[in-house]
DNA sequence: GCCGTTTTCGGCCCGACTGTTTTCAGTCG
């Protein structure tokens, strides 16, 4: 039965907005305002979908949401809506709801305006404030002026431009227009260092706006030369210690200068996330110290920090890596000095998803497998998309697949620094049956099964399609999980909780799929899944010897979903890896 | 409304920048 009241992570912020920018207005208790700020905050920075977690009552487990909340959003996702919200709201023009998402109006201007114009209707809202704007009566208002009434326009404007969602960069397209920045401000002759910050430090697996941290004994020089880079479209603040422009590519990009001996508080107050400098202000200040960018406060004095680590330090913690500040449990870790020991780069000795020319990869067997050698790997795994059966006939899929086994045979004779095995990608198909039957199954060494079609099933078939591919006995790894193409395709609708299930009484492996568009499973789905003690893998998906460089996007997410070494079968050795996936025939 | 190695009351993060103001409110991160 389809449920008309599942609002998306995306619809909720909305709505938790409106009752914010309301309860604004009417002037409610301050701190009741920052609660729902720091709910919202929370909700942003998820990427499993809140009503998940409603659906297995761990409402509670996200930060920032409490007894309220939950009850609240229970109400929601019950009935469609919530009357302590419509209380929250009435008497308000409805207007003003459709301006609080512009630039520079929050909640009080957005009230005064749909007041003073009468926007009384969402619908129409926007555009009667523009033609007010443009009539030049924005600028009689008190409280406004010439500037206002500009800004507001331009706001409207550029809210048309991007009218279908600005989407959120792919990390490594922020990685490349970050590095061109860098590149420029290096240039500059009074720059020390400049260094990205925010979730492209975090390593988040997308990047809204672009932040930079610079440091020099000449701020305003950095800032100066910063606001001469070509790519600038529009300057939307300068000051001496900070200035955030437009690129014509319309990447946000904010630009913070810090002397060096204070470098470390800039650094990391820029990191964040929010919610991790909140609560960790917060646990200074039970200290009686007092953080900022500038530094820390204490007993009357502005003690500052050339590097983070120091910074930490003083306030009695061990540094926490950059991936794990999501104003998660991650403060706590670090007192107890239970962080976990994220999983590196380097800890990885192999990749068993790959593609070559025999599927719909772009280089051949032996060009992949060199590939791997030189990144330094033990082994790298061939997956191949299975040849179909349906258009090839059975016979010739039997001889596709003992060609390619002869040719990695051979591979393997001929040369021992890299181990080569023989596995297949195989689609998971709609009707719960795998694309190969089990006789050809039961040949490789390994199987990836994935989900590549159909993939707009409800729950129950999606869930029932997924757990019967995992009851597989040559199944090895769950492929690409969700089956999300970052701003492109939405995760698959699954019941992890028995995916998980299945994984875990099967004894299969999860991918962490570091494709840069999918990286997926998402860094919270990791977190469940090493919570119940699942095994994983980082693999890259690569179609060409240059993707097998995605890894360190996988890493990326899996450091995100606090693992560590062990939590990774391809950490292991050869001999150990091959027992991890010897297939149940 | 949230939260808890001083738990169920009594606290609650910090500052830059802007525009419209003569000292500050609003917005943003």
């Amino acid at each position: 039965m389809p449920d008309i009241h599942r609002f998306t992570n995306k619809e909720l912020i909305q709505i938790l907005k409106e009752v914010l920018a309301a309860m604004e207005v009417k002037g409610f208790n301050f701190f009741r305002i920052r609660a729902y700020q720091n709910a919202i905050g929370a909700i942003e920075s998820l990427t499993s979908s809140v009503y998940d977690y409603w659906q297995n009552k761990r409402l509670d487990e996200i930060p920032g949401v409490g007894e309220g909340l939950s009850t609240h959003l229970n109400e929601l996702f019950t009935t469609g809506s919530v009357k302590e919200f419509q209380m929250i709201k009435s008497g308000l023009p409805e207007g003003m709801f459709s301006l609080i998402g512009l630039r520079s109006i929050g909640a009080k201007r957005a009230f005064k305006l749909a007041k003073h114009f009468s926007l009384n209707s969402r619908t129409d809202a926007v555009e009667k404030l523009k033609s007010a704007a443009e009539n030049g009566l924005i600028r009689q208002m008190e409280g406004f002026g010439e500037k206002s009434e500009k800004e507001i326009l331009n706001a409207i404007n550029d809210e048309k431009m991007t009218k279908n969602e600005k989407p959120r960069l792919l990390l490594i397209k922020a990685e490349e227009i970050a590095n061109r920045i860098c590149e420029y401000m290096r240039r500059c002759p009074d720059l020390v260092d400049i260094t990205p910050l925010g979730s492209l430090r975090r390593r988040q697996s997308t990047v809204g706006d672009l932040d930079l941290a610079a440091v020099s004994e000449n701020t305003q020089s950095v800032i100066d030369f910063f606001l001469k880079y070509l790519e600038i479209e529009e300057v939307l603040v300068k000051g001496d210690k900070k200035a955030a422009v437009v690129l014509t590519n319309d990447t946000q990009v904010d630009l913070r200068v810090s002397t060096p001996k204070a470098y470390g508080a800039m650094v990391q107050y820029g990191t964040g996330n929010k919610q991790h400098n909140v609560l960790l202000r917060t646990y200074a200040l039970e200290q009686g110290k007092s953080l900022s960018e500038y530094g820390i406060k204490y007993q009357g004095k502005l003690h500052e920090f050339p590097d983070e680590e120091s910074f930490y330090a003083f306030i009695g913690l061990p540094l926490i890596p950059a991936e794990l500040r999501q104003g998660k449990n991650e403060i706590d870790l670090a007192q107890k000095k239970k962080l976990p020991t994220l999983v590196t780069l380097k800890d990885i000795r192999g990749d068993l998803h790959t593609h070559t020319i025999a599927s719909d990869g772009v280089n051949t067997l032996a060009e992949m497998v060199m590939a791997a050698k030189e990144i330094g790997y033990e082994y790298i795994g061939i997956a191949d998309h299975a040849p179909s059966i349906q258009s090839r006939g059975y016979e010739e899929v039997v001889e596709i697949i003992e060609k390619q086994r002869k040719a990695i045979d051979a591979m393997n004779s001929a040369q021992k620094e890299i181990k080569v095995l023989l596995g297949y990608e195989v689609n998971i198909l709609a009707d719960c049956t795998l694309a190969l039957p089990d006789e050809l199954l039961k040949k490789l060494d390994y199987v990836i099964a994935s989900v590549h079609t159909a993939f707009n099933q409800d729950r129950e078939n999606m869930t029932e399609r997924v757990v019967k591919a995992l009851e597989n006995p040559y199944v090895t790894i769950l492929g690409h999980p969700s089956g999300r193409l970052i701003n492109e395709r939405t995760p698959i609708d699954v019941d992890w909780h028995r995916v998980f299930s299945a994984a875990l009484d099967n004894n299969k492996v999860l991918e962490i799929n570091g494709h840069p568009s999918r990286l997926d499973l998402g860094e919270d789905l990791v977190l469940d899944a090493i919570k119940r003690g699942l095994k994983l893998i980082v693999n890259t998906d690569a179609h060409d010897t240059s993707g097998l460089n995605y890894m360190k996007y996988g890493v990326d997410v899996a450091r995100r979903g606090f693992c560590e070494k062990k939590h990774l079968i391809n950490t292991l050795p050869l001999n150990e890896l091959l027992k991890e996936i010897k297939l149940g025939g």
